[in-house]
DNA sequence: CTGCTGCATTATCAAATTGTTACCAAAAAC
DNA sequence: GTTTTTGGTAACAATTTGATAATGCAGCAG
């Protein structure tokens, strides 16, 4: 299994995980706790509960089918109490059960994850699900690379201290690029993030932005992919 | 109709619609865009192919009656190409068309929702269709071989710790040779996976090509097989 | 209402890069 | 030794992007 630590940010957290087969939570727990997460676990609904109140998870990892309650009549029960309103949840899923799914996301699931569960996969959506819950502090969202930070909520660039005044579209375009750093975001999808689906623009509206984003902020940010699209880098 | 919104924003995804009515493109993409997703359309085979190498979707509608080139025969060319390769495409097919279907499923498709088309419908297999294939959006899709990396996310290539710079065609032709590692890949096939079955180019193309990719890397990565193709092999 | 002002878009052309072909030499196959 | 196939090089064609300026438009002050 490649070795992925290296990427794992400084966000512990706690995490209970629920299903009543032996073997998955010990193959769950195992990876887990690898990465740096506090585990504790529950064989089904009415330990989750009890365990749930004084682990206080920051996530919980649901099995949907299990005996004595069952996820759906679980996760209900979280939910109605305040101390669990915003503990993310994601149910864990047999493939073929898709009325659950759906019956899962309308009562509150974050997200749902089908078996057999792959590990990398696992750990990608609980890092984004708990991301999802800090956010929502609502502190200033911005985006900091070195000496250039990007302001959503203020809605300015710095640079090395000075204010860059960017134009609407041009802020909204450095965004999208900086919203994940290396990716190349093809140039149709740009038109789509940034424009909307609707609206249609001439083949060199996004090249005219992109260089006014380059000349105002000064040095070269954004790569350009020839025949695919660009990607913002710092150098 | 339960509000799920709120949960689509976290699960964007990109679709090709592929339809000769204008009516069925413009009510899917109506629906769909309305759930978060980014659209692409188009009215045959051929547009099909073309728009799906640079809006590269998720998830492809795909209309098997069509004038130019029909769904079955899109299908498998575009399952030649490795970016396509582990795309979603569903079917939409006319009821009385089941010898279709079942052809359909034979060559790859991964589900077909019959017409006239209910949008609840729609939408639950689009969503579950999408989330079988659901790559890491966090993770970079990249191969690695030793000292090599080839990064598809960032369009990148390096070797040793250095960047190497491929141009669009070279970086398409290395990602199929680096796919299947010591598979030969019959110059053919090499031609159509990477240049699509309607390009027409000479013999040479691909050796220059070649070329460019040895030249550009610095040591021969890719074995020539005399009278058959090329493959891709570590040292 | 009129005339600013700044932004978004388009048009146009130049420049750079990329893709393809032609041609011949070298290598391998027969 | 002859034929076939590929490599090397350079030229050419095609595509893509950059730069610049001009147009149109919305908001706004007077």
């Amino acid at each position: 299994m490649p070795d992925l630590e290296e990427h794992m940010e400084v966000l512990p957290g706690k995490i209970l995980i629920v299903d009543d087969e032996p073997d998955i939570v010990e193959f769950i727990s195992y990876n887990l706790k690898g990465k740096g997460y506090l585990i504790s676990t529950a064989r089904d609904g009415i330990e989750a509960i009890r365990k749930a109140k004084d682990f206080r998870p920051d996530l919980i990892l649901l099995d949907i089918m299990m005996p004595n309650k069952d996820g759906i009549q679980t996760i209900k029960e979280l939910r109605l109490m305040p101390e669990f309103e915003e503990t993310a949840i994601i149910f864990l899923t047999a493939l073929s059960d898709e009325k659950s799914e759906i019956e899962g996301l309308k009562i509150g699931a974050d997200d749902y994850i089908a078996k057999p569960i792959k590990p990398e996969l696992l750990a990608t959506r609980i890092r984004t699900a708990l991301r999802r819950f800090r956010k929502d502090d609502d502190q200033d969202q911005k985006l900091t690379f070195g000496e250039l930070e990007i302001n959503k909520t203020k809605f300015t660039v710095t640079y090395k201290g000075n204010e860059i005044i960017l134009a609407k579209k041009e802020f909204e375009l450095l965004s999208l690029l900086a919203s994940k750093p290396g990716r190349v975001f093809l140039r149709n999808e740009i038109l789509q993030r940034v424009w909307g689906t609707d609206v249609i623009v001439g083949d060199r509206t996004i090249d005219v932005h992109i260089r006014k984003i380059r000349q105002k902020i000064g040095i070269d940010l954004i790569t350009t992919v020839k025949g695919v699209g660009y990607k913002f880098e710092m150098v």
